[in-house]
DNA sequence: TCTGGGGTCCTAGGACCC
DNA sequence: TCTGGGGTCCTAGGACCC
């Protein structure tokens, strides 16, 4: 098997949402800005979903409950998300980073893969293209993009977070190892928080920690994942840059403002999803077979509960009766209730369903 | 510190079929 | 009376991503 050599770059927006915020508000610019849930004077729920690099000094990270990001910086400006701009920016940011590449694989709404291998001919022509990429975002979009190039997925993607904001960092192959092995292991898609602390146990704390480790233990203690974990310290990554075809599941889930056992208000907020779910796939043009629902009590205790129709449906009416059924046995403990969530999954779509018949 | 909302993929067990 | 092996589908939970 000859593995032809790959040129595969991974571009991540710098702090998307704040950035677009930025962009269009400059009076906010230059102060600390956090796009998340309203923090309510310290007493809101929800999390953190961006900040800049402002209220970053703070101390403000990306999921972090917003009430602590309050404690840390009261005087930020706190915006809530406004998706259906982000969502329009990411748009026009994925057309012009598709036109440099011959596979292209969108990852999340601010990041992408490409594999340009057959566009460029050595490493300081990768860096180039690269740079002309980042430079056209931030004519046509005023925003900085990071950019890691590297031989693999998994090193362009530690790379573009090597150095931020409005970065540029290239790993060749013959130096993936060397600039992986000081890194924490963390750093590494795959890795959370779970299996960092598990490693850590182990006595593994760096990617050279970890690329030293007999595969043998991590693949009885990871299963599959171990081995991968164990290639991916190495430096070595075979998968493809694939674009992504269809969605698997559509769902909504919403938290109360305060837990609740008013079965009234939670059955109704359950419609209310039902009908945002199913509004999604008729639009999608999407059947599906499976309902799923979701409920969280109060401390975090969470469960889902599945059920898979006789037949492909997109009718509302399935969606509600059936996330009822399935709900109603939940509203019975003794526990209030953080939040609900509808999902549907075992999808089809309406033109691919008129061709079975 | 107290944890959003949208997703994907994996695992393990059980049902069911041949 | 005791009990294979392979395959698919379904469910519940969990880890991870942005």
């Amino acid at each position: 098997m000859n593995e032809k050599k790959r040129f595969i770059f991974h571009l991540d927006m710098d702090h998307f949402y704040t950035a677009v915020e930025e962009r269009e508000n400059p009076t906010i610019k230059g102060k600390p800005v956090v796009v998340g849930s309203n923090p309510k004077a310290g007493k809101g729920r929800g999390v953190v979903s961006t900040s800049n690099y402002e209220a970053r000094a703070s101390g403000i990270r990306s999921g972090m409950p917003i009430s602590q990001a309050w404690r840390l910086c009261p005087d930020a400006v706190y915006l809530p998300p406004n998706f259906p701009l982000y969502i329009q920016v990411s748009r026009e940011i994925m057309a012009i980073a598709r036109k440099y590449a011959d596979k292209f694989e969108q990852w999340g709404i601010d990041e992408v893969f490409l594999d340009v291998t057959n566009r460029v001919k050595d490493w300081a022509d990768a860096e180039v293209l690269a740079r002309q990429i980042k430079q056209e975002i931030k004519a046509k979009e005023r925003l900085t993009a990071s950019i890691g190039v590297g031989p693999n997925k998994l090193i362009a993607k530690v790379a573009s977070d090597f150095q931020k904001p409005d970065g540029l960092t290239v790993v060749r192959e013959e130096d993936a190892e060397k600039f992986l092995a000081p890194l924490a292991v963390r750093k590494l898609l795959w890795v959370g928080r779970k299996t960092e602390a598990k490693l850590k146990a182990l006595g593994i704390n760096t990617i050279g920690d970890l690329a030293r480790y007999d595969p043998t233990v991590l693949s009885s203690m990871f299963g599959v994942m171990g081995l991968q974990m164990h290639l991916s310290a190495r430096g070595l990554d075979r998968s493809e840059v694939e674009e992504r075809v269809g969605v698997k599941s559509v769902s909504h889930e919403t938290t109360f403002e305060e837990d609740t056992a008013d079965s009234d208000a939670i059955l109704q907020a359950l419609d209310s999803l039902c009908v945002e779910v199913q509004k999604e796939t008729a639009e999608q043009k999407l059947l599906f077979k499976t309902v799923s629902i979701k409920i969280r009590y109060q401390g975090f205790e969470t469960h889902t509960k599945a059920k898979t129709l006789p037949r492909l449906t997109n009718r509302v009416e399935d969606l509600k009766k059936t996330a009822r059924e399935l709900l109603l046995p939940y509203l019975d403990v003794d526990m209030k209730i953080r939040l609900i969530g509808v999902r549907v999954s075992s999808l089809v779509s309406c033109e691919k369903q008129k061709t079975l018949f």
